[in-house]
Parts: C-alpha cells; structure tokens; sequence
DNA sequence: CGAGGTGTTGAAAGTGCTCAAATGGCGTGG
DNA sequence: CCACGCCATTTGAGCACTTTCAACACCTCG
C-alpha cells in the first residue's frame, strides 16, 4: 500500500470558510466558532490511493471532505477487506474519534485524488460541549448515519445484487429528472462491487442482468437510463422504501 | 397482530430511581434532571407478541427496556419483515425520534413479555440541549450503535450461517468463564433466523453443522459450551476482531 | 381431540463465489 | 509509433451455500 500522495495544501481563506459554513453540519456554529475551526483546520491533498490512517493510529483528527473520494475499511482476520463505506464531497468521516480512546475504528484511504480538511478532535470534543446546537447536528448525523447502515442491512438481506447496482445507480440520478438521464459512475467496478458485497465478477454479470431488465445502457463508466421508473420498480421491489428513498446520500 | 397487552404499570418510586440512575447512557444527568425525569416517565408493561408502535406513528416517546426482549423491525414492500435489532434490559429504542419529523423509523413488539419505560421525547431533546455530559453521552450511545450496525454488515458478509449462529452464542456467554458453559437461548429460534439474517430452515441446519464442527451441545433453547476457544476459533475467523470482540452488547 | 405454532428434514433450485483464462485499454520505454 | 506489461473488466465452468417448497414431528392450548 502505497502511504505518500499526502500534500497540505492552502486554500484560499474565503473559500475555506464559505466551504465550511455551507456544511450541513457546521451550520449551527458562531462567528467565532467558525473562526475558530477555520484556523485550526489544514487541507490536505490526498492522491488516489494513498492512506490518510490506519486502523488503531492515534486520531487527533477528522475529517470533511472537499472533493475526491474516500473509501473507509477493516480487514478480517483471514486478510479480506470490508468496505464499510465510500464518500465524497461534504461528508465527514472519523468523527466518532471523540470516543474510542482515540483511536481510529477503522482505516481509510483515498480512491481518488481527494482533498479533506483535517479538523482536531479536540475542537470537535469542545464544540459539542459548549454548543448545544452543534451538539445536536452531530446527534442528528449520527443518527442518519446509523440509519444509512441500517439500510445499507436491508439491502444485502433483501436486494439480489442486480437490485443492489439498480439502487446504487439510482442514488447516483439527480432527483428533478426522469428521462434520459446520463451519470457516471463515480469510481472504479471492483471498489463499487466491494462497496456493494459482492465480487468484481458478480458484478460485472449482475450489471448485464439489469441492462437485460432495464433497458439502461452501459459503456465504461457511463451509464444512461432512458426510464427512471422501470429502474426504480425493478430495484425497489424488495425495500422498505420506494424511490426516491432519499436514505443514503 | 395483537395490537392489546399494554398495561400500565407502577413501579416503585426507589426501584425506578436506581434503574434510571444506573443506566450507564443517564448517568450524567443532575439530580435535578433526574427527578424530572423520573416525574414525567411511565412504565409499561408489554406482553409477548403486542406491538409497541409502528414506523411512521406520531413519536411523542422513546423507550428504555426494564427487562424483557423488543424486536425493532420494518416491512419491506414486498411484505417480508427485516429485522433491525432485538433488544433487552437496559437497551434503549426510539431515540432517533428526536429527528425523522417526529415519526418512527422503524416498527417495534415486544417478543418477550417485558416492562419497558416511556420517556417524552421533547425531555430527551431539551435535556440534550441543557446537559452537554448527556448530549455527549448520547453521542456516544449513537456512535456505538452505528459500529453496531458496520459489525452487523461484517458478519452478515463474511460470516456463514453456522459462524453466524456461533458468534450469536459467544455474545450470550459471560466473560469470565472458558469452560463449561451453560446458556439459554433467549428468544425463539425462527426470530434469531431473522435477527440472523437466515431462513429458520437455514438457522436448523447451521446449527447441525456447528454442533458438528464446535462439539457444543444443544437442547431445545439450552446450551452447553465445553470449550469456548474451539466455538470462538470457529466463529470468528472471518471477522475484523476475535473474540471477546466486545462490539455488540 | 384438533388446530396452530415451532422446529426439523429432504430434495431441488437459485444465487453468488472460486478459480482460470481471455479481452481490452492505457501508459511507458524503446 | 509500436510493443510490452499492467490493470480493470469480462467470461466460462464448476462448486458451495442458502433458499424454496413440501412434508412431518412435536408441543401447547382451547
């Protein structure tokens, strides 16, 4: 595994600062808290593949994501890899380092050229203590966060892996459209069939039974879907939510 | 469904304090707080098979269970149930409703009879906001829950059904002992299937298999451990931590 | 006793996995 | 510009595990 590709960087002041003000998560913070994370955050340029920590490393920090992507994992003891989750711009990762002893709960590593603001948890720690509206954000991505995972459950119980690529497909489909939408999928097969449990040659027999299906096109990573709606029906069958179910981000 | 069985019930004033008191996820709550809590709190009892409440119900309160087992469950649209969790004595459920709108995400019914107590959520969410301790408690409960859920995912992935059945076990045992063990299985074996994740026929066979593989015994819901070394060996080869991997209470 | 719930077993059908091999794109060194 | 090697992806064949459908044993309760 390679472990350079690690670059500070320096955004622009305003940038940072509108960047972090417009997250979600953030919104509840002071002028002076904002200032506050402003300047005790640093940017860091992350090449694809490179491992931002390890699993047990000492955690200082978190993390928010500017742009790229991030791949958070275990390994088992029989030396497999399991992808808990694969994020991007505007999601925060390793913030439940506030509890843990401090240590990291599993290992991360970009997947693509990805820049993430590393924020100590020290301030993460003292924030929540002293603003009851930022404690309450935390509390409410938490919450959200369980609840994806719960869903994440439902489906690999209940969605065959053809349903499971439809419903990755269709998270990736801007919500106004329903016909002839073009998306690319955001990064490499193997990483997305890992993301969701299944083999690379799974996937790749899985993604020709949901063109069979479906009707949408595939060449590469370019995907286009004439009906959302036969998408949705063929995918959902199985949830607990019809689309667009608006659970995972 | 059976929709009766819920009958208030009066729990001795001292009993409750103590309960309420010695819940680890209450234990930063002020004197003050706790008497309030204790004021506007009601204990209901809950007999097997009557259904607490069902997703999207209005929640005005979430639950701490007395004793007993909950199942926490949703329906999917193709009307097979997926189970969230099961959960007993000192487990708390609902306290999400602080966000979702106010609605239930999830269905529960009770799978044992059981006491469980019922909280006003507008006190979890102003206590949230006046005690930091207990809004960072509940962070932490949130972000232990949420690894429950990756833990889940792990085993549902990498684990067979019989080392499934066998890590199931290994979290009934005490810690202390390493021989000879004896547990009962706490709730009927077609609702572990599902808490499992497999079918009942899958859970009756998986069992054979372990009990083959383990040298465990088992008689009706009672369980006889020789050797948790040979059970754990089995079981949690395929896992990110051996046992006691301590993640799921 | 009969009904229904719970648990077990058998046989057949999926579904996804493993192992092996082929394909195709793409960047590097010549 | 081309050959080469590497990597991602696809395809094939056979296998392992889980599910499905059916039947049956057992127990409890009315």
């Amino acid at each position: 595994m390679q472990i350079s590709g690690h670059k500070s960087v320096k955004l622009e002041y305003g940038v940072l600062v509108e960047f972090i003000k417009n997250l979600p998560i953030f919104n509840s913070l002071s002028k002076d808290e904002l200032a506050r994370f402003v300047k005790e955050v640093s940017a860091v340029y992350v090449s694809k593949g490179s491992v931002i920590y390890i699993e047990q490393d000492k955690a200082d920090y978190f993390y928010v994501i500017k742009n790229g992507w991030v791949k958070l994992f275990r390994e088992t003891l029989d030396g497999t890899e399991a992808v808990i989750d694969v994020l991007t711009s505007a999601h925060i990762f390793a913030e439940d380092s506030i509890f843990n002893d401090e240590k990291y709960s599993s290992s991360a590593q970009a997947v693509e050229d990805a820049t993430i603001i590393a924020v100590p948890v020290a301030l993460l720690k003292s924030t929540i203590y002293e603003n009851p509206a930022f404690a309450t954000s935390m509390l409410a991505h938490m919450s959200d966060s369980r609840r994806k995972r719960e869903m994440e459950i439902e489906h690999i119980t209940a969605q065959n892996a053809a349903q499971r690529i439809g419903c990755f497909i269709l998270r990736l489909c801007p919500l106004e459209i329903e016909k002839d939408i073009v998306v690319q999928l955001p990064y490499d097969k193997v990483l997305i069939a890992s993301r969701l449990n299944m083999k690379p040659e799974t996937f790749s027999r899985a993604l020709n039974k949901l063109r069979e299906k479906t009707s949408i096109k595939v060449v590469g990573s370019r995907v286009e879907i004439d009906d959302i709606g036969v998408l949705s029906d063929f995918s959902c069958s199985a949830c607990s939510s019809a689309y667009p179910c608006g659970d995972l981000k």
